[in-house]
DNA sequence: CACATTATATTGGATGTCCGATATATATAA
DNA sequence: TTATATATATCGGACATCCAATATAATGTG
């Protein structure tokens, strides 16, 4: 998986199945700045490509939702995540 | 400032100072893998030159410890770090 | 002293991450 | 149809991140 752009991407997609245009509006909430389509469409097409993401087609929007390989995957690394910056949030 | 690894070891500092090595053993117990030499001295040399390390060389151990300076960068650091991964760790 | 151990330091490079620029496709408006 | 806006997609490359290998220095042990 990409570093924690794809981890915060998963996350986000774990909450509600959104489209790349609402990925990235959310991110520019969160991280203050909004990521450019080169970022945002690879990173979407690298975790598709692993398996942890569904499309669903309409007209020119793609929804995207996690498939169940995905939730896994997303468990798996919000656990590392917590261990690793455990303490950091209080 | 470098990326998350420079993070946490500002945020392990903030704890208690310690040296090089007990950084790098306090990662591993965080990440899983104790990062090489390569990796936590560069990163202890940055943060330094940026002025939020201080040494305290006794033999050929140094002891790090967080500056003021650090402590501001830090706090900074944990909003935005917070902000961005709000919701991830319950 | 000779040897091993521990801590620190540097360098070169492999890989990852992300962006700017550009392109394609669909939808809407005039 | 032409123009405009929106969403998606790709490519090249800049930069960051991190490691393996190696080196230096201090300490401990026989």
């Amino acid at each position: 998986m990409r570093g924690l752009l794809g981890f915060l991407v998963l996350f986000l997609l774990s909450k509600k199945p959104m489209h790349g245009q609402e990925i990235a509006n959310e991110l520019a909430k969160r991280r203050g700045e909004k990521p450019s389509p080169g970022t945002i469409y690879p990173a979407l097409k690298s975790l598709k490509d692993l398996g942890f993401l569904s499309e669903d087609k309409e007209g020119k929007t793609i929804t995207y939702k996690l498939t169940s390989k995905g939730e896994k995957a997303l468990e798996i690394a919000k656990k590392r995540f917590t261990r690793t910056f455990l303490g950091v949030i209080k």
